[in-house]
DNA sequence: GAGATACTAAAGGAAATGCTTCAGCATCAA
DNA sequence: TTGATGCTGAAGCATTTCCTTTAGTATCTC
């Protein structure tokens, strides 16, 4: 069968940015891949936390992993990054659309008045 | 690049984001200023509930509001949403140069279409 | 095989989150 | 003034979050 994708949730895409060591890593990712160990060394926390946070990103589908050996490898897949930029982006535009008409209202209903 | 003020963190606006219901109140407010009973009428909870929501958002430098008589009154403010996006685009944009980098390295390394 | 390495699972705890209810306080309308 | 409206503060409660420690398992190195 196909997969098909549903439309996946914004919540667990923010709640995962919503924590700066989570985007201390991907951050780190940029770079390219990486290993748990590789992106809780600069953190000031236990690997176990570090593979917490993983799990976090990984259920929002902002980093996939795979395992080779005993090394579980990171990388970062832009998909739901893309759709949460999209949605504050569209936001953002309806906002300024409002603010505009808003302005045109207030040209036409009150015109030519100097401040 | 210019810095020209302290950073807002970025924690409470992706924590704010997180909520489905916040993320529709945005979106509310996107088509005008509203009361809070105004943005509690569609949602499935206690007015008390929503006025918590508000504050959440306007800690966040989403909403500003001002109250008048006993109505307070609920607008957008894009600044940080906009710092929001483009911490999001910066990371995006530094996945894709980096899986660019690695298309010319293979490309080099492993040159063309034989074995 | 022995030991080091790289995780990972489980349990627990402090704090934060997302609600509720209840009570109260201005403000507006009649 | 009486009463309805719009919100707000406080307390309480269930759940989630973020971290810890402990105790593993699987893998690599020697």
């Amino acid at each position: 069968m196909l997969q098909h994708q549903a439309p996946p949730s914004l919540d667990p895409v923010f709640q995962a940015l919503a924590d700066p060591s989570r985007r201390s890593m991907l951050e780190r990712l940029t770079l390219g891949p990486a290993s748990v160990s590789q992106l809780a060394e600069p953190l000031p926390m236990t690997l176990a936390a570090v593979g917490q946070h993983i799990a976090v990103l990984e259920a929002a589908g902002l980093v996939k992993s795979q395992k080779v050996g005993r090394v579980r490898t990171c990388t970062l897949d832009t998909t739901v990054l893309t759709q949460a930029e999209k949605w504050i982006n569209d936001l953002r535009v309806a906002v300024e659309r409002q603010l505009d008409r808003l302005g045109v209202y207030l040209a036409e209903t009150k015109p030519a008045d100097e401040a």
